[in-house]
DNA sequence: TCGAGTTTGAAATATTATTGCGTAACTCGC
DNA sequence: GCGAGTTACGCAATAATATTTCAAACTCGA
C-alpha cells in the first residue's frame, strides 16, 4: 500500500498544508496535536522525500487578464517515442499551456491552455501548435464557466482506504 | 486591460509567491524590491482582493497512492440552466472530482479526476458519474503519463502583453 | 527486559512578521 | 505650478515564529 511509509501526524499535515500552504508552523503543530519542534522536522522531512513537491498561491487567472481556459485535444502523426517526448519538450516550452497529459485511447495528449484573450489563444492555435512539427489533429474545447477547481488530492478518501486495509 | 490596477511589484510578488508560496516575507520583500512592511501590506491588500486565492502545498499524488489520473468529458440529457448546476454541485460533492468545467461545443463538461487505482476508479464512474441524474455519456481517457503541470499562469506574457499596450 | 535507534518536547536563540510613526512622493483642483 | 489631501515608503521597536540544542520518552527486535 502507497503513502503508508507516513503515519497519521504526516498525512494530516500534508492534508493542513494542501488546504493553507502558508500556515504557520506553530499553527499547524497545533493542529495536528504535537508540539513546534517535532512538526517541522517532520514538514522539511516530507520535503526531501518528495511528497510535498512546492508551494504555490492560487492567483485569480481572470483578475489578472487571462479570461480564457481552453482544453486541447492533440493528435500525432507518429507516437514513437521520440516523437511523443519532443511533443511534450515543445509543451513545456510554450508558456500557454499550463498541462500537457498524455492519454490512452485515440487522441494523444490533452493540454491544459490559459490566455488572455480568444485572439490571443487562437494565434497561439494556428501559429504554434498547429504548426507544429508531428501534430496531426487539434480538437479544442473552451470553458465556458468552473464549477469546481481543487488542487492536489483527498485526503478523505485516502483515510478511508487506509482505515478498510488496516 | 485587466489586472492594470496592479503595479510592477505586485505583479512580481504575485509572480514569486506563485512560484513559492512558503517564502518569507522578507525574503519576497528583497526580490521586488521594496522592504518587508510595505512589501507585507501588499501581500495582505492582494489576498483582500482576491488577487490571491490561497496557499496550497503541491503534494506528490502517485507518492500518497493516487496513482490514477483520468480525464472524463461528461455529456447532459438537458442543459437547462438548473439542470447544469445541479450536475456541478454533484461534482463539488464528488471528492474524485477535482476539477469540473463546462465546456462549450458537443461536450457539456470535462472533469479532472483522481483515484488511488484502476478499479476504485471504475466504481466511481459506474456506481456514481454513470448513475447521475441528468448524464447521458461519458467517455474517459486514463493519463498515461504527465509532461507537464504548472499551476497558475504565466506572467511573463502578462508583462509582454502590458509592455506593447503601454 | 535490555539497549540501539528514533522521536519527542522544553528551553534558548535566531529570524521573521507586524505595528507605529515620521517622511517622502504622488494626485488633483485651483 | 502650487499647496492640501492622500498614499506609500522605510526605519525602529515589538511580537510572533522558526530553528537549534539536548535530555527524556518511546519503539522494537533480540
Amino acid at each position: 500500500m502507497p503513502g503508508a511509509k507516513l503515519d497519521e501526524i504526516d498525512r494530516m499535515i500534508l492534508s493542513e498544508l494542501q488546504a493553507d500552504g502558508r500556515m504557520t508552523n506553530v499553527e499547524l503543530a497545533k493542529r495536528v496535536g504535537i508540539s513546534a519542534p517535532p512538526c517541522l522536522r517532520r514538514v522539511r522531512t516530507l520535503e526531501e522525500q518528495g511528497f510535498i513537491l512546492g508551494y504555490h498561491a492560487d492567483v485569480d487567472a481572470r483578475e489578472l487578464g487571462f479570461e480564457v481556459l481552453v482544453f486541447a485535444m492533440v493528435g500525432l502523426q507518429s507516437q514513437a517515442e521520440s516523437d511523443l517526448s519532443a511533443f511534450e519538450e515543445k509543451c513545456r516550452n510554450w508558456p500557454l499551456v499550463r498541462e500537457c497529459h498524455m492519454l490512452n485511447g485515440e487522441v494523444d495528449f490533452i493540454l491544459k491552455c490559459v490566455a488572455p484573450d480568444l485572439s490571443s489563444f487562437q494565434t497561439f492555435l494556428t501559429e504554434e501548435l498547429l504548426r507544429a512539427e508531428n501534430v496531426a489533429s487539434v480538437k479544442t474545447s473552451l470553458v465556458i464557466r468552473g464549477a469546481k477547481d481543487i488542487p492536489g488530492v483527498p485526503f478523505d478518501v485516502l483515510e478511508e482506504r487506509l482505515a478498510r486495509n488496516a
